[in-house]
RNA sequence: GCGGCCGUGGUCCAGCCUGGUUAAGACCCGAGCUUCCCGAGCUCGUGACGCGGGUUCGAAUCCCGCCGGCCGCACCA
């Protein structure tokens, strides 16, 4: 039986054609998944959404660059030395260790880029064994978490699939500063598929080996960490998580405005809690409560090799407890000193000051990193309500993947060719349109819920007469009464939610709600 | 990767232990009738034993391997 929330998001999701597991012909391959027709729009309309509010609204400069990356790329990144873990395993219980792990907390060396065999004669040196059950541990073995590949034929190239987008805005980072001309801050963003070979991939949709991230790279001074439109956020509240108290083992919240929580230092910069409170925006626009969004700060030991202060933006579902859904990450100067050195590029940007003298500095990079396929997940988890017994998708109406249902009353008397008339309509005005003439017409509202349709519109006996329709709400079940030729801007106008439902037309009650009315 | 549990139409499941009719049921889906504004009813219909091997006269059922799922451990830069 379907007991937890996440099974019946599942369902749905599997049923409907949201989320499907990838290759499942062939038997499926863990961590890959197909967006279904549903799917697929959400994702769609999601992704929109981010630009809206980052792309549009920062004025951030969009790229797409490849995901096959050369493999010195990844070697300036530092992710060939950071992504190849020296593995291995106890011969007894099969626990798997990385092996820099151990022998620093045993020996507190780092071994860090040693050899094979180095490793391998300080593991017998100290006499170091499985830490689970003591038992005798294997050989070592690299374990790469990226996907390598090769470009071209005869001589080739070692490349990796990217497992982030990130390295495409610091490589054209020459040609963006141009662009941006020598102004900073800038914003470069890209949305665009990441690849990660997971040991061992779980949880659905929320640990993919290959899934779609829309991050964002600011370019600033690091003299002038600031954001000209902070006043804007600045008593946008944050629920807080920090470092230090989970490494006290406390659950414990700081609750701060954006403003306090930089002037109390808990955040490193006015750029870092801007972002932030952006993202806390972004993602109730999308429809997740306030109060299942909290902001994690990750402890020294989490955070990636490139970072010095790293805020995760979590979601609370209930079937996976919180959900890294961004990350939030202070990545310095790292790039760009990098890609400098192993390019033996001169990556530093003039800036003047006031006076008109200047100076040359390297960017300090602040990253808002999203993952797509995680937000879906839980904006589903999120809208998914029961009504009656029968689910309910609360979708946002701009988030909805079907905008209007089309149905006619009986499948006679011309009903359905008038229906197929007023669908032509709205799908040459650029409505996404389904069109159901099957089952009861309870039964065709009630399949509409499930996905989150959030205007049902339905011809009946007196459409053919004085060519009005009724709409339905999703939410409340209400319905009104238009012309179909105003059918188009009415929708439009309620979709965009510039008209209260009951104010956009002649409001009818359809008979259960008028018997249940006069009872009352 | 290790251990435990599991895998049957689109979904949820019975059958498996104890091998042997045409693999049952519910829901969904499709067609028809009927009703008509909130999963009504009736009739009909499509559709399944994860993959591969083995044992056997005969395998959904027993055995082995693989793949996938869930849980715990590890991993998640």
């Amino acid at each position: 039986m379907l007991s937890s929330k996440h099974e019946k998001v599942m369902e749905i999701a599997k049923r409907r054609g949201f989320i499907w597991p990838a290759f499942e012909l062939y038997g499926g391959v863990a961590g890959f998944y197909d967006f279904g027709p549903l799917g697929t729009l959400l994702k769609e309309k999601i992704i929109q959404k981010w630009r809206e509010y980052f792309v549009i609204r920062e004025g951030f400069f969009e790229i797409d660059s490849p995901s096959i990356t050369p493999e010195e790329v990844l070697k300036a990144s530092g992710h060939v030395d950071h992504f190849v873990d020296a593995m291995t395993e106890c011969k007894k219980c099969g626990a798997a260790f990385k092996v820099t792990d151990l022998v620093k907390e045993k020996t507190g060396r780092s071994v860090e880029g040693k050899s094979k065999e180095e490793m391998e004669s300080l593991i017998k040196e100290h006499e170091i064994r499985c830490p689970e059950c003591g038992g005798e541990l294997g050989e070592i073995y690299d374990f790469n978490a990226m996907f390598e590949t090769t470009v071209g034929a005869g001589k080739k190239k070692i490349a990796y699939l990217r497992p982030e987008t990130a390295q495409g805005m610091f490589i054209d980072f020459k040609r963006l500063q141009r662009y941006a001309r020598g102004r900073l801050p800038f914003g470069v963003a890209q949305i665009g598929k990441g690849y990660r070979n997971e040991i061992s991939p779980r949880r659905g949709v929320i640990r993919l080996r290959e899934f779609t991230m829309a991050e964002i790279e600011i370019f600033f001074d690091p003299e002038n960490p600031t954001h000209p439109e902070f006043r804007e956020v600045a008593s946008e509240k944050l629920r807080l998580l920090l470092a230090t108290d989970q490494e006290r083992g406390t659950e414990k919240f700081t609750e701060a405005t954006a403003e306090d929580a930089l002037r109390e230092n808990i955040v490193c910069s006015q750029l870092m809690v801007y972002n932030m409170a952006r993202a806390k925006l972004f993602l109730t626009s999308l429809g997740i409560p306030e109060e299942a969004i909290r902001f994690r700060e990750q402890t020294p030991g989490e955070r990636a090799h490139y970072s010095s202060e790293t805020w995760d933006v979590e979601v609370w579902t209930e079937g996976f407890g919180w959900v890294e859904v961004a990350g939030l990450a202070y990545r310095t100067d790292y790039d760009l000193s990098r890609h400098a050195k192993f390019s033996k590029e001169d990556l530093t940007m003039f800036v003047q000051d006031e006076g008109g003298a200047g100076k040359k500095i390297l960017c300090h990079v602040v990253e808002p990193s999203y993952g797509i396929d995680r937000l879906l997940y839980c904006v589903l988890e999120h809208s998914l309500s029961e009504e009656n017994g029968r689910p309910l998708l609360r979708l946002k109406k701009e988030l909805a993947p079907v905008q209007v249902g089309v149905f006619p009353l009986l499948k006679r008397d011309g009903l359905p060719e008038k229906a197929r008339e007023v669908l032509k309509k709205l799908r040459s005005e650029k409505f996404i349109t389904e069109y159901d003439d099957s089952g009861s017409i309870g039964r065709r509202y009630a399949r509409a819920d499930e996905i989150g349709v959030p205007y049902c519109v339905t011809i009946d006996h007196r459409t053919l007469q004085d060519e009005t329709v009724t709409i339905r709400d999703r939410d409340t079940k209400d319905q009104i009464r238009v012309k179909i030729g105003n059918l188009p801007r009415v929708l439009q106008e309620l979709l965009e939610n510039r008209v209260e439902f009951q104010q956009a037309g002649e409001l009818v009650l359809p008979k259960s709600k008028a018997e249940s009315t006069e009872r009352r």
